[in-house]
DNA sequence: CTGAAAGCGCTTACAG
DNA sequence: CTGAAAGCGCTTACAG
């Protein structure tokens, strides 16, 4: 039923090498040749046949994409959907296209043998949120092409894209210092996330640039969604509590919007107002912080672009072996609202 | 580098016919071979190349699944992070993997052919919530299996999976109305989107069922979104403003959460409070309707499960060809909340 | 149960 | 520029 090389070849008067370099755009064919083998091609809708094709050539042009399902309860946010789009559409301008895998840790090392060592694509973007991932350990060892979202701590084979959360963190809690906010908590991400990491770390050494010594009395650790930002900030309004505990924090940084949802909850529930009582920062400029009350202060990431860029540059390594790998950090962009009005 | 079937077979000591007859979990296997193959494999950690096999087996197990961007606006709530979790689950126990295509209009043909010829995938899965898709006529055209999330209105030969939009909002505003509410308006979704119109076509039912007919007045038609939601709602007071129209409604069946939320905004910020001065309801139970303020009366759907069973449909479907088309309705469910407290 | 062989539909040196 | 031919690594009747 379906058309082949062979096929065209005969309807077109060439041979079936002809046909293949028309199709691939390879050099060493007349004009006319090329007009014929493409008038057929385009008359008869004819599209080679995939696996042939990749088994022929020992390549897919389909890029794997690994999500570990331990993070996609960040799916509740746009997050992914974001990188997903970005990723697709560099996918679709550079015709390569997209194996989707959300693999939980049990099917995680059957998944990677399985790109790795069938040949299904030619390299795997991993959207790990983790700072040590498995997935990233098969990859190196496999020398299988791949990009990281998400910057790597410590190994410096890993090519990756992420955005610059460190760096945002402590220019967003200093900013707040600056403002004149003193006594500032912050509600953590997990500690086994590299995101959660950064921001925190960014949380201290904006401290610590003023002299400030980080309180862990200030620290509570959340789990980057809306019902751990909720009861972290009742911890810390139950420590502020405590007698000699130094009262209420001026201000929180609170390092996902999703918790900074569930803080202005706790916060709300207990009858303090922000920014009247204490001001309340947030980390991810989702769509709803514009319209809580009141809106947030947060920090806006370039996610389309992370997944935009992790594709391309995944492109280029598999297209260019060899060399060195890429670690690419995106700028971030403080977004100042109504919820560190100081003194407001 | 990568290992064939070939050195299986030697170093195991059988044929390469025997060996794929292993891992295809074939019949006419002795044990004792099977037993050889199996340690050899598991021992040089083997996997056969796709490619060939494909190209060999003539089909691939990978599915395809394709999103219209023009619906990728809905991207920013949870329902294709959660369809797409289904579908991946699904895919992961029966062993098939999964292509992503986004695409929008222009790239869309380009994508269905690449997809319908190139025998990339044995099937396709498309969630497409228009009316009337141009992919949906491409498929048929070139008998590829494939099952649409969404019901198709028109076309019997389309297999689909869809939740019960007509009949649970038809249910909802059912309930409304035995709660006591009368003048019952409607934010509708698109009228080019299949959830669109049934949810609206379930509104007007269940006032024809109450002997009422329905008013042009009290329906205004919003994106599904956000913005859309604030926008009608402000529609609809100003409406009500107008002399001789019968004054504020009832109540307000809105037809998404996310549109819900946006009417919430407009009325509060017209004065206008929830239950007291109007009932409101929404649909979809997105995760924050239990947290708005009120909580949200709304519909609950069971999108994991519909990707679940897309899959597992398309799975029958490309296994067994020559059935009928299959045709499945999920069931949702009536979340009742505050924001319908009638006389609250 | 087992193996030799044909064949899946392409790509790509190689020779001309 | 062009074509004949080998080869990619599997699956699957076919014969035994």
């Amino acid at each position: 039923m379906a058309l082949t090389l062979e096929e065209i070849a005969e309807e077109a008067g060439v041979s079936r090498s002809t046909v293949s370099r028309v199709l691939n755009n390879g050099p060493h064919v007349s004009a006319r040749a090329r007009e014929r083998v493409l008038a057929v091609t385009q008359r008869l809708n004819f599209h080679p046949n995939a696996a042939a094709r990749n088994l022929a050539a020992g390549r897919t042009r389909s890029i794997g994409l690994v999500i570990p399902v331990a993070v996609s309860s960040l799916f509740t946010d746009p997050y992914f959907p974001l990188l997903i789009q970005g990723i697709t559409s560099a996918c679709n301008t550079h015709d390569y296209s997209v194996m989707l895998w959300l693999a939980d840790i049990e099917q995680e090392r059957q998944i990677i043998n399985k790109i790795t060592r069938s040949g299904m694509v030619d390299g795997v973007i991993v959207a790990s949120a983790l700072m040590d991932d498995p997935v990233v350990q098969a990859l190196l060892e496999d020398h299988i092409p791949f990009v990281q979202v998400g910057r790597h701590p410590t190994d410096e084979r890993v090519s990756y894209v992420d955005v610059d959360n460190y760096n945002c963190a402590k220019e967003l809690v200093g900013y707040l210092l600056r403002l004149g906010y003193r006594r500032i908590a912050t509600i953590a991400g997990p500690a086994n996330m590299i995101a959660g990491h950064d921001r925190r770390l960014g949380y201290q050494d904006a401290l610590r640039a003023r002299g400030l010594v980080p309180d862990p009395a200030l620290i509570v650790e959340g789990d980057f969604l809306e019902d751990g930002g909720y009861v972290a900030m009742q911890q810390l309004l139950a420590r502020a509590r405590q007698p000699g505990s130094g009262g209420l924090p001026g201000a929180v940084f609170v390092a996902s919007d999703a918790m900074a949802l569930g803080a202005l909850r706790a916060l709300r529930e207990a009858g303090l107002r922000v920014p009247a009582d204490l001001g309340l920062a947030g980390y991810d400029d989702m769509p709803f912080a514009a319209r809580t009350d009141p809106p947030l202060t947060t920090v806006r990431q370039p996610i389309q672009r992370a997944g935009v860029v992790a594709a391309e540059t995944l492109f280029d390594l598999i297209e260019n072996p060899h060399t060195p790998p890429r670690r690419i950090i995106l700028p971030t962009e403080l977004v100042v609202r109504a919820s560190t009005d100081f003194g407001g």
